[in-house]
DNA sequence: GCCGTTTTCGGCCCGACTGTTTTCAGTCG
């Protein structure tokens, strides 16, 4: 294969190689800062706007924080040589199956090392075998105790459960909160970590419960009938995981003092990392305690010059390092620090900014509920309007509309919005609606392998608003599904991209497109891109979100909902492009009815 | 290994919990 030829590596392959660099490295004892020095580059390079080895290889080497000179040079050699030495040196020096054995609960680097060195251990099996033939016991600082921790911590990660969607994260810790509210001693309960900054799946939850009697709560809290097994408990935090299995962390904040515990227990640490080292630089120490002076030697003062700064609320800590408050989403090192010191953080798009939704499905295709019923669900939430994009015809599977069908549901959709017009005209809207709803007739038009189009233009022209899709032949090539994508977006009809990147979380992996093609297109055509509030699909992705609108695209938040309690998907969908710093403008479902029409109608024109 | 509105060298974030190595190291978030 010429070397021009060869699979150039993504941000992703990129990430693993540097986080298994930086978990070899500490297994072998190398200073710590080393370590952490790949870690933060490969989560970086995870989260770079750009494909990092393919600009960096033709020279373009664009400044990712965190990547400098060294790790630069690794990339160029890896991306035009297919090879990393120094990688490929570690990996003789020691097995890389022993970053498997860091996964394990209670296992770190300086067990590792002890177990490979000690006793030749270097997989999983080999772990288990040593415990279980008691030949753990005796190295140093293992006892038969701690042998057992170990064979107990390889069950858990053997049964370890996925990541929750967030949906499901979400429902498991409203339900923790409910019961630990009103308990004695409970002031206020706070939902913090990855859930609260939204992200796509939550490991672990984290509760925040602001009490002036610490004890009682996490007694509580450690006695609730859902807890299986309590990992850890002490005065200011207790560790448990729950029968069916995800672990929550619940850490107690005295009353008045919440903002440095909220900032710590929300932001990602490499957020946190950034928000200390500033911190530091002023003169601080910042831990979830509040804000200790530092001292001439670097050390928080004690004594006479001891002083810790506690504040009411995270807006105030942020003030205190002389920045704008940064919305949780957002608290990833992914640029905000920088764009909350300069004045120029987003406005996110919030739930209450859309007026309707583009994408929703009915029982004439693979919807469970009747037209009827879907729109009346869809008025009670209060939307000025709600598009039906039923299947197109070769999505057989989903029971697709023939072009006879399409023209049966027109006339359903509009005896709907007559019977809507007379209702507003004499005031008997449904609780929850507003006037002037309507039900726009619309389709998720199949992208057909071949690239075509799944209904012809005339009968496209008639829709209101044209949703497409690529559901089948999603094994292309690159080039055949960037193309395929690309027609659509092209089509003078088309006027939303479904779920662009196609995928399931956990589940089915993205379609290979040219994504920076994609944008460019979008941007060029005005075809708004999906972000597709289905918890396991939420697609686009806040990453390409991001990049999506930085591109000059507009995006659309859609429920995708084939019943109607599915109409709420729409706050996952939310929570997702607020992660991509998505404002209101550019979502085309924020505008009113006139401005959305007027978008649609305008698209002929643009392409 | 990275980085600089005090630094191109010398720093690099912080605390809780656990077990055991009786004064602290290891792990975790």
């Amino acid at each position: 294969m010429p070397a021009d030829e060869r699979p150039v590596p993504s941000n992703g392959d990129l990430a693993r190689i540097f986080h298994e660099i930086g978990d070899l490295l500490e297994v072998r004892g190398e200073l710590v800062f080393k370590v952490l020095a790949y870690r933060k580059a490969a989560d970086a390079i995870a989260r770079a706007p750009f494909e990092v080895a393919s600009a960096y290889a033709s020279g373009d080497r664009r400044s990712v924080p965190g990547v400098g000179s060294a790790i630069g040079d690794k990339i160029v050699e890896l991306a035009t040589t297919g090879h990393m030495a120094f990688h490929d040196s570690l990996r003789a020096e020691m097995p890389a199956s022993l970053v498997d054995l860091l996964e394990v609960p209670g296992v770190g680097p300086k067990t590792v090392r002890a177990v490979w060195e000690g006793l030749g251990v270097e997989t999983l099996d080999d772990l288990r075998h040593a415990a279980e033939a008691g030949r753990l016991q005796g190295l140093r600082g293992i006892s038969a105790g701690t042998e057992q921790r170990i064979l107990e911590g390889i069950r858990q990660l053997e049964e370890r459960p996925q990541r929750m969607l967030i949906d499901r994260a979400q429902a498991v810790a409203d339900d923790l909160v409910a019961q630990l509210e009103g308990a004695p001693g409970v002031r206020r309960i706070v939902q913090a970590g990855s859930l609260r900054r939204r992200r796509e799946t939550v490991g672990d939850l984290d509760l925040l419960v602001e009490t002036d009697d610490p004890d009682t709560v996490i007694s509580r809290f450690t006695g609730l009938g859902v807890v299986d097994r309590v990992l850890g408990a002490g005065h200011a935090k207790a560790s448990v995981t729950l029968l069916r299995r995800p672990q929550v962390d619940l850490m107690v904040m005295p009353p008045g003092e919440a903002g440095t515990y909220l900032v710590h227990f929300t932001g990602s640490a490499a957020h946190n990392v950034a928000l200390r080292a500033i911190a530091r630089d002023r003169g601080w120490s910042l831990s979830e305690k509040g804000f200790l002076r530092l001292g001439p030697d670097g050390e928080p003062a004690t004594g006479a010059g001891a002083e810790l700064r506690t504040l009411p609320d995270e807006a105030a800590v942020y003030r205190f390092l002389d920045l704008a408050y940064v919305e949780p989403e957002l608290r990833e090192d992914g640029g905000e620090i920088a764009a909350a010191r300069e004045g120029r953080l987003p406005s996110l798009v919030t739930r209450g900014d859309l007026r309707g939704d583009l994408h929703a499905h009915s029982d004439w295709s693979d919807g469970v509920h009747a037209i009827e019923v879907m729109a009346d669900a869809a008025r009670r939430r209060g939307h000025a309007y709600q598009v039906l994009t039923d299947h197109s015809q070769s999505l057989a599977i989903a029971h697709g509309l023939e072009p006879a069908r399409v023209e049966q549901q027109r006339r359903v959709i509009a005896e709907l919005n007559a019977r809507y017009a007379v209702e507003d005209a004499v005031g008997t809207l449904p609780a929850g609606a507003v006037a002037g709803f309507r039900l726009l007739h619309g389709c998720e038009l199949e992208v057909r392998a071949d690239g075509a189009l799944d209904y012809p233009d005339d009968l496209l022209a008639r829709f209101d608003l044209v949703v497409a899709s690529v559901h089948v032949a999603r094994r292309q090539s690159r080039d055949e599904l960037t193309r395929r994508t690309l027609n659509a977006i092209r089509s003078p009809h088309v006027d939303v991209i479904a779920h662009p990147a196609g995928r399931m979380i956990q589940e089915r992996a993205d379609l290979d497109l040219d994504w920076d093609a994609v944008f460019e297109a979008a941007a060029a055509t005005g075809t708004a891109l999906e972000i597709n509030g289905s918890p396991p699909r939420l697609d686009l992705s806040a990453e390409r979100a991001r990049r999506a609108i930085e591109a000059g695209c507009l995006v659309a938040i859609d429920s995708d909902a084939h019943r109607t309690s599915e109409l709420d998907f729409l706050r996952w969908g939310v929570d997702q492009a607020r992660r991509g710093w998505v404002e209101a403008r550019h979502v085309v479902n924020t505008r009113p009815l006139p401005e959305l029409l007027a978008w649609v109608s305008g698209k002929p024109e643009r392409v």
